[in-house]
RNA sequence: CGAGCGGACUACGCGGUCGCGGCGCGAGAAAUCGCGAUGAGGAAAGUCCGGGCAUCGCAGGGCAGGACGCCUGAUAACGUCAGGUGGGGGCGACCCCAAGGAAAGUGCAACAGAAAUAAACCGCCCGUCCCUUUUGGGAACGCGGGGAGAAAUUCCCGCGGCGGGCAAGGAUGGAAAGGCGAGGUAAGAGCUCACCGACGGGACGGUAACGCCCCGUGCCAUGUAAACCCCGUCCGAUGCAAGUUUGGGUCUCUCUCAUACGGGUUGCCCGCCCGAGGGAGUACCGUGAAUAACGCUGGAGCCUGCCGGCGACGGCAGGCGUAGAUAAAUGACCGCGCACGACAGAACCCGGCUUACAGGUCCGCUCGGAUC
RNA sequence: GCGGGUGUAGUUCAGUGGUAGAAUCCCAGCCUUCCAAGCUGGUCGCGUGGGUUCAAUUCCCAUCACCCGCU
């Protein structure tokens, strides 16, 4: 299943108002069902500049690219990593997995 | 070989798989899909200067304000660059400098020091009384203190003084009335002289800054203008969130204002322009609006060669087509190599400056040592 | 992206070319049976690097950090 970028900052307040939150190691997710599936990344200036910024938002994005295919229901997702000294795609697309499964959000992956 | 100086370049590479931005082609009614080539920097950064471009009820003048400041050139322009001049640093290659005016005026110069922009405090010398060959010594005078004595008076100590000459010396200071040496003198003094410096004039060289030489003046006098200031040159304001197109129309209410007024134009004045401008309600139709499209990338463009110029740069010829996003595109994984990968991400565009940066490559040069 | 502002003691602020100051905090002493309050004394600083000047917190340049405004 494909996804959407969440661009306008209406929807982005909306489901960062009504949306659930979860939390593992490395980032969280705040999601809310919609009409279509969109996703958002969330990097401030407290992640640095913004050569390193724009890396951590490839890198996520990179890490839920293989986990929408596999999204059951039409959803709208806030990515949100948290400050840490090394970031990485592994890591990254396993608390993915591990959140997303939690939430019954993608179908359980058991290939 | 060691130490160093200047300049130029580079910024992980190769292969595979998956993905992203806009573009072209093809398919499709469309969403979209497929294929192809292409896609961050030397600083993209800081936003410190300069310009292009755009807008303004018009861009005119003056004041204020700001910037710059040796000369000549380069350039669209600059606070940039090039070549020179002068000054400073280094043995040297070379590097650094906001470097006009202090006899237009004003301000400031703490502390120290005799004195700070100003001259006589100490001092030196001659004379005024006496003695002495001289060095020197003494007396007389005034003031203050002390002792003796009934008092007149007398003794001792200290300080000071008369008439002139002088600016050499005086622990300071960033700066002390040109410096230093000699002559000279009662003592001294550019008083005189040599050298250096300063100032003025002239000749020569140079486009010029300036250099160099000659002559003259005994020397009208500190520093600070990145203090106010003076002189010269330049500057309209606002910045792509500029601005353009679609983005509505009707109705109701209301505010300001009428040429001695209001609004706009640059902070102020003059001048000029306009006669209207704004707000609210959301009743009806309409309505993606922090949106869509344009601006948006072909430009003072880049590369190569030749020519002119010491150079910055300019001219000519040929070639190239080289990001254009809008919550914002370059990444991930695997393999190989090694020096194990620094600083860092376009947002209208250029020219500079400044700052950050693991390393690597090349060219030219200096000093020292050794060897031939 | 564009424009503007501020950095002084641990904290809140003065100062504006010559010695850097107030309050508070902290420390020590006095007072008190002890604590607080009070009194006395003390420590601590001009964001960083250059330049101008005899002399810089102050003037100039660069840089760093923080803050504000413009849709």
């Amino acid at each position: 299943m494909n996804y959407l970028r969440l661009k306008k900052a209406k929807k982005i307040a909306a489901v960062l108002k009504k949306g659930k939150m979860v939390r593992a190691e490395t980032l969280s997710i705040v999601y809310l069902p919609a009409e279509e599936t969109e996703m958002a990344v969330c990097v401030g200036k407290k992640f640095g500049k913004s050569v390193e910024r724009n890396r951590i938002k490839r890198l996520l994005r990179e890490a839920f690219r293989a986990h929408a295919a596999k999204i059951t229901s039409p959803v709208s997702l806030l990515l949100i990593p948290k400050v840490a000294k090394e970031y990485s795609v592994r890591e990254f697309s396993r608390d993915i997995e591990k959140l997303l499964t939690k939430e019954k959000i993608v179908e359980s992956s058991a290939p």
